[in-house]
DNA sequence: TAGTGGTCTAGACCACCGA
DNA sequence: CGGTGGTCTAGACCACTAA
């Protein structure tokens, strides 16, 4: 009786709202992830049967299928035919979503500040053309940007934006980043390809980061697609390595 | 009428077999991909409604739903309400699976072949212990592997499992992926975990992957978690960043 | 306004697990 | 065996987009 890997009778009283906009799975899943994250429902709890479950809350079996899905998605909980809905070790959590090295920063507690070091318009050379799927020529925006945390040099970003994106001016560079900036204009960032790798700095690049001569530098070359498969950004970056490192989140 | 964004009347005769234990939408998923993957429906291109194509294949609104769903979270396609469902760019693909080195070098054409320096049992240490959650002083299985393709050094592949999953032999490892071998002990591999970063070679491990003294390698950690959240292996590498990169999707 | 995908329902049958 | 999640159906109504 007192197993403890019981139901969910405990959880918070939870009423779904049928007059919000908000999508009844979402509520529930929402409502579920929270309590979990809560510790309200530890590590290793089974859940009730999917079928009690949106009983008691008044949805059809599919409706609650679909939140349980949701949160198997994002890691929390893993399915068993035959067993049932068990929450898993809550730092499985969150995969790697899209998002910026000064966002990274910022969520780590470091105090981002960027210094502009390029802001103008050249022709998209052979790589930059290619990557960025443009004819040779076109003209794009490059930025240099050198990012630093707390005062201490992290990387050194190169990016290049088709014009019709460059709707910005250095100003706005400095102070937000390169993400906003992009979806400010109503894009709709899609996915991106990033390739890490590493090389030796050269003696302008230690200089500028502030490592030794020939270290061992993080390298990252990335392009970036809006909803409608167009690229909207190219960027070849390089990371002080003895200051900075990749979290990556791998899923089956 | 010859909208370059048209239908999916072109596609191949498909039809559903309904006999097979493989799921309907998984077979309607998989076909699509095919489909796309192959160029016979290029970047760009507007698919039939899915109430449409749902009924030209005999199955429900629901059942088409969830393979157009599956192709979604593959990156595969887009959707918009009021608009439609388009194709986007055929290298988006690939989200990020849980693979071995072993399988990606397989995957990529090259002939991987693994040396097994170290196959021994070692009590934890502390990195060891607290990566794996278990006490210091536990036995543990020591594994380090040189990884080559081609004949050229890759990768040192230095890793720990708890003794429970020690269930396989040197000659076993030399041929099998690690986690082949764990897998086929009955686990679940369900994440994993993993820290990149970059640091300059050693004098021995220059000789080791046949690099430059002090090059610059690309260093990985990793920890990889079973269904139900027990770590089953950690893991410390080293990359010869002159023969291998990491390619990494983000998706919104 | 016509067409699209997004959400939701109330059933049904099946495959798998543990006792 | 009873209980679980996995799959599938045939409808319904709504929100958004484009012309």
């Amino acid at each position: 009786m007192s197993d403890p890997t019981a139901g969910l009778d405990g959880l918070p009283r939870f009423v779904i709202d049928r007059s919000s906009p908000v999508p009844l799975y979402f509520q529930v899943a929402q409502h579920l992830e929270n309590a979990i994250d809560s510790g309200a429902v530890p590590t290793g709890t089974l859940f009730q049967n999917e079928v009690d479950l949106a009983a008691s809350l008044g949805l059809s079996r599919p409706t609650m299928r679909r939140a349980m899905q949701h949160l198997v998605d994002k890691g929390l909980v893993v399915r068993r035919r035959g067993i049932g809905t068990r929450v898993v070790k809550p730092k499985l959590h969150r995969p790697l979503e899209l998002t910026s090295l000064n966002d990274d920063l910022n969520r780590a507690g470091r105090k981002p500040t960027t210094e502009v070091l390029s802001f103008k318009r050249v022709e998209a050379a052979d790589e930059v053309a290619d990557r960025l799927e443009i004819p040779e020529g076109t003209p794009v925006l490059e930025l240099i940007r050198l990012r630093r945390a707390d005062g201490e040099p992290i990387a050194k970003l190169i990016n290049f934006l088709p014009e019709r994106l460059a709707n910005f001016s250095e100003e706005d560079l400095a102070e937000h980043g390169l993400y906003d900036l992009i979806r400010g204009q109503g894009i709709a960032l899609h996915s991106a390809t990033q390739t890490l790798g590493a090389r030796n700095a050269t003696a302008a690049e230690s200089r500028m980061l502030d490592e030794p001569k020939g270290a061992a530098l993080i390298t990252a070359q990335r392009v970036t697609y809006d909803d409608h498969g167009m690229a909207v950004e190219f960027g070849t970056h390089i990371y002080a390595s003895s200051r900075y490192t990749f979290e990556v989140q791998l899923f089956t």
